[in-house]
DNA sequence: ACATTGACCTGGGAGC
DNA sequence: TGCTCCCAGGTCAATG
């Protein structure tokens, strides 16, 4: 479900209600995520304050004294602020109850999230590691991505979407930045142009700034922190339109698989 | 080192 | 109404 913008408007969402609260009370009722829960979460957790609510690339960061709790949502995870005694649903794996008599709480249908946590350092954990730079960020531009693209025949859209390239790039914004900058999702990542992967950096930097404004992408059940939903789909240009114009040259939307994965371009504006 | 594929899960919608 | 099939916003591990 979530992609950067995503992920971000859900901290965003409940870094109010979370921030310098102190953890009374952590309630697993699911540990089978995507990598198990570990036994020593409530441990750790509990009595720990929460000073400060991060995100590195789709990860949400708890950070307290003693350590780092690190939470993904996956394709189907959300967040929301409840009262603890709210009886949980279907789905609600977690829950973080603190001091302020809140809690928040963890929902993951098909359990493709997980939740981590990291002693010391959490930038060293083995999954947050090796990821490249974060596209919002002022490393991140279209001579790093021509640099490392070079020597490489991967499609550019399967580029963009490599974690360790650039991350925060789902599917949704990748096929939306490609279009923005015109360029074909199936063009070897070593074919694009430096001018064009320039184009490219501050097409995805808009288009997540943008559906960062608008509060995400919601295509069935997406929900910010608030519970609101985010309003960028009316924005998306090509994704999910298949058949539909094009918004700049009115031919029809194309649509094909790449890695396994729906993409949605115009064969007229992208080449 | 790079590219490709399978795997992990549940729920919702389309089509019959 | 109910069944089957296909698809879904992520990303890691295994394989060649």
């Amino acid at each position: 479900m979530p992609e950067l913008p995503e992920v971000e408007t859900s901290r965003r969402g409940i870094a109010p209600s979370v921030a310098e609260q102190r953890v009374a009370r952590v309630v697993v009722r699911e540990r089978r995520l995507r990598w198990p829960v570990p036994d020593e979460i409530e441990r750790k957790l509990t009595g720990q304050r929460v000073t400060a609510i991060e995100r590195r690339a789709k990860y949400l960061l708890f950070k307290t004294p003693a350590g780092t709790a690190l939470l993904h949502l996956g394709m189907s995870g959300s967040l929301r602020i409840i009262d603890p005694d709210e009886p949980p649903a279907k789905h609600d794996h977690v829950d973080i109850v603190f001091s302020n008599g809140k809690a928040l709480r963890f929902r993951d249908p098909r359990r493709f999230g997980c939740l981590l946590w990291a002693d010391g350092d959490a930038m060293a954990h083995p999954l947050l590691c090796k990821l490249g730079p974060e596209p919002l960020g002022v490393t991140f531009d279209g001579d790093y991505l021509w640099e490392r693209a070079r020597g490489r025949s991967v499609a550019i859209k399967q580029f963009i979407m490599n974690a360790a390239i650039v991350v925060g790039v789902g599917n949704i914004y990748a096929s939306e930045a490609l279009f923005e900058a015109g360029i074909h999702p199936g063009r070897q990542a070593q074919r694009v142009s430096k001018i064009r992967m320039r184009q490219l950096a501050a097409a995805i930097r808009a288009v997540l700034e943008r559906a960062l404004a608008a509060g995400g992408t919601t295509l069935r059940d997406f929900r910010g922190g608030d519970g609101e939903p985010g309003y960028f789909r009316q924005q998306l240009n090509v994704y999910d339109r298949q058949d539909e114009p094009c918004r700049v040259c009115a031919k029809p939307v194309s649509a094909s698989v790449q890695g396994q994965r729906s993409t949605y371009y115009c064969t007229h504006c992208q080449r």
